[in-house]
DNA sequence: CACACGAGCGCG
DNA sequence: ACCGCGCTCGTGTG
């Protein structure tokens, strides 16, 4: 028989007259302000009121610890409340959940509702949530999932667009790893061949892909592709960006391997300003986006000063020609007449299970899997006919993206294929 | 009671 | 002062 133990406990209780519910922003807003933090640095939002959004959380926890404690709360809530709860709510009689994928005509990428299957927790640490969350995402028996992903699509795009060989090339390859690799005094060389140059970059990657620095690069790339600056930066990461210096630092580092992409951004702002629009003939697929504010005079300064499209218009084609790529692959991978056609491999039915703007999750039978993974990477690195190469560049005619695959039981634990 | 909206936060 | 999306909750309105 087991015995019962008693011991004493160390429990923590805040005190606030009458209830307090951590989710109401408007409660925890008079929170801060019996603490005297209400006038503090803080964002205002749109409506003026004070935010109390995580940043803000994490700042008046180094002084109150309760509002560690709420902002604990919020993350759990969050995560039962559109996960847990929330998405097995949505789970069919036979324990599937059946989303439906939409158009959004702004960029052409895909959504996904009722419920929404692309924004998943997603974080590669052990037993974290998210690592847990997608382990209960599992294949049927007989079955694996397989994902595929493109590699560094958008980057890869980026470099198309703004006519950078070299920045093409290393989107293709891995560019953190090539800007870590030179960072660390480890330099990679552009020199070398694709091939080669490639497998140094994957072992860079595999290396350092857990080092601050990684992760650092990784988002100035991403962030400075879409038109933000170092203060940006340093406000909307504060931990990883502990001053804007180090933001700017970084991000001129990342400059002097992307000379032409500050010359890109300007003329993509100078075209939309001028027509009001993006796309239409010079698009690869003709996609056509209308904008009105890219600048616009301010009587009070005398001046033009940045509009509401001022970032929106450079993030238009590398994320609109994406989400093209990704639909030419569909159409081969739908193409019954086509070598690619996977539309039949799940027992006569389509294995594809979601699209996520760069990645194809598919549930596949074991015995059809080298048929899967044949054709899926056929058709995600076959050639790009919309989206030619110049011919000094001398890699090829077309654009052509490179693609990851991994397969396993669940969505979580899985291996490089 | 139904609905709309903003705040907040999840992903690529 | 970073682009794109959808969902949940609290809150205010009719």
């Amino acid at each position: 028989m087991a015995t019962l133990v008693r011991r004493p406990a160390k429990v923590t209780r805040w005190f606030v007259h009458g209830e307090f519910n951590p989710g109401s922003p408007k409660q925890i807003r008079a929170l801060m302000a019996a603490f005297g933090e209400t006038s503090r640095p803080g964002k205002h939002s749109k409506s003026g009121k004070p935010s109390t959004d995580r940043k803000v959380m994490d700042r008046l926890a180094t002084r109150h610890q309760v509002f560690r404690d709420i902002q604990d709360w919020k993350d759990v809530k969050k995560l039962d409340s559109t996960y847990a709860t929330g998405l097995t709510a949505h789970a069919d009689d036979d324990d599937r959940i059946h989303a439906s994928f939409t158009h959004k005509p702004y960029t052409m990428r895909l959504a996904c509702i009722n419920p929404n299957l692309q924004n998943i927790p997603q974080d590669d640490e052990e037993d974290s949530f998210a690592k847990q969350f997608r382990r209960c995402i599992i294949a049927q028996p007989g079955c694996r999932l397989v994902s595929a992903d493109f590699a560094g699509i958008e980057a890869v795009q980026t470099g198309w667009f703004s006519g950078d060989r070299d920045y093409y090339r290393l989107a293709r390859l891995g560019v953190h790893a090539y800007l870590v690799s030179h960072r660390l005094d480890r330099p990679v060389n552009l020199s070398w061949s694709d091939e080669d140059l490639g497998a140094a970059l994957s072992e860079v990657k595999a290396k350092f892909h857990d080092r601050p620095i990684y992760k650092q690069l990784k988002r100035v790339v991403h962030r400075t592709n879409y038109g933000s600056g170092p203060y940006g930066m340093h406000m909307d990461d504060p931990h990883m960006f502990p001053t804007v210096q180090s933001a700017e630092d970084l991000q001129d580092y990342y400059y002097t391997l992307v000379p032409k992409l500050a010359k890109w951004h300007s003329q993509v702002r100078t075209l939309a300003n001028a027509q009001g629009f993006l796309g239409g003939d010079d698009h690869p697929y003709k996609f056509k986006a209308w904008f009105w504010d890219v600048m616009h005079y301010e009587r009070r300064r005398d001046r033009m000063v940045r509009g509401s499209d001022w970032n929106k218009v450079v993030a238009y084609y590398p994320q609109s020609s994406s989400a093209g790529n990704l639909f030419d692959t569909m159409l081969m991978l739908m193409d019954k007449e086509g070598d690619c056609y996977v539309g039949d491999l799940f027992y006569g039915k389509t294995p594809i299970r979601a699209l996520i703007h760069d990645e194809i999750l598919a549930e596949v039978p074991e015995n059809k899997l080298d048929i899967f993974y044949e054709r899926c990477a056929k058709a995600m690195t076959y050639p790009v006919f919309s989206q030619a190469l110049p011919k000094n560049w001398e890699l090829g005619e077309y654009m052509q993206h490179r693609a990851e695959m991994k397969v396993g039981q669940n969505w979580a634990d899985m291996e490089a294929v």
